[in-house]
DNA sequence: CATGTATATGAACATTGTTCAATATAAAAA
DNA sequence: TTTTTATATTGAACAATGTTCATATACATG
């Protein structure tokens, strides 16, 4: 073999996935190119087609690290002695604020092409259906005799509504609606919505 | 002068602008580039840059057409003798229709950065405020007595969650939400809000 | 020490968007 | 009609992209 990069495979596969991270984070993801990637860990263009399949899989990666940091500051909202719309409104906060201070790494979310196959999306996918738990935690709290299949709906609509308003963000599909915009937007979404639930209750 | 393309500029615009339609409608956004448009059209490369600042510049006026047609689609839902919430989901499956029939063409809709000084999309925008108008009015039976500012932001908000879950289509980011989903989350987001914003009435 | 295997390499390829000096011709002038 | 001028079209060239793969090499094994 030529010289070892790393220690093992999976040493070089991390130390990998930091660069393109930080890469990502100071420069936005369309500065993470195969070259600039090489250039930074002082290897070669070919290095990373022995590690990753493609490209994307490798933003794939990085993304899938920005989902669990999500996770973790939706998971760190306070759930106790709370209306149900004041709690959504701190899931968004928290997402929003989340936005806000991360946002290259963000926007990376909506780059690339997604392998279904990949590990990375496999695992995305499951982070993604634990976040819908504490939205359906809230809902029930709404209508607590409504069925479990409209609970699930509902948390599904309001998620993808909130990840759909801000990925026209991320695409610069904004210019209707500011960030700021976003938020009351959610607000509006959220209090009709629970209203809306509690008035069939 | 070399041999005229065309008889006027404008004229060749608009034959440039016809087959880039025609290219993205038969093989996706992916397959307009300036290559194959000169071919298509029998004509140089640089052409095309003759006519336009740049490539998306000519994507964003072919997205001008789509949005008229959108907006075609939408204006002829029929509005009479209706409850607002089958109004608008009338609204929202003639959208729907649109995009399961012109699927290549309509994803073109988030391909591409947009120059927010190009004229398409100062044209672009004002059509699609003038969609936000058919929104305004269907919620405006919900609560007659509502102010104009927040019969405003609730047709924003509904129609960038619309917008915003298609779009997550439009990248691949639907793995949860599927086309049919999509048609179930809109309906219970409308449902819901009509009934929160009767409740509060 | 010799042999084989694994792996890092980087030149090379196909494609992009974009530029711009050269060219060719329509229109204007003589 | 001939000459000149203005200008629209051209396409080779550039820089940058992701991706491939024969080559070289260093470690592991016999």
């Amino acid at each position: 073999m030529p010289k070892k990069i790393m220690d093992s495979r999976e040493e070089l596969r991390t130390a990998m996935i930091d660069a393109a991270e930080r890469i990502i984070t100071e420069d936005g993801a369309s500065a993470l190119t195969a070259r600039r990637l090489a250039s930074d860990l002082g290897i070669a263009v070919g290095t990373t087609y022995n590690v990753f399949r493609q490209m994307d899989d490798l933003i794939g990666e990085v993304n899938s690290r920005t989902i669990a940091k999500i996770t973790g500051v939706i998971s760190a909202v306070n759930t106790t002695e709370r209306k149900s719309t004041e709690l959504l409104m701190a899931y968004a906060d928290a997402y929003i604020g989340f936005v806000t201070g991360n946002e290259n790494t963000w926007a990376a979310l909506f780059v690339g092409d997604i392998d279904p196959e990949s590990e990375s999306h496999k695992r995305n996918l499951s982070q993604t259906l634990r976040l819908f738990g504490y939205i359906e935690n809230a809902l029930r709290t709404v209508s607590p005799q409504a069925d479990q299949h409209e609970i699930e709906a509902s948390a599904r609509a309001l998620w993808a509504a909130v990840h759909g308003m801000l990925s026209l963000m991320a695409h610069g599909r904004h210019t209707i609606l500011g960030l700021g915009n976003v938020r009351e937007a959610i607000q509006i979404l959220i209090t009709n919505h629970v209203a809306g639930m509690t008035a069939n209750r």
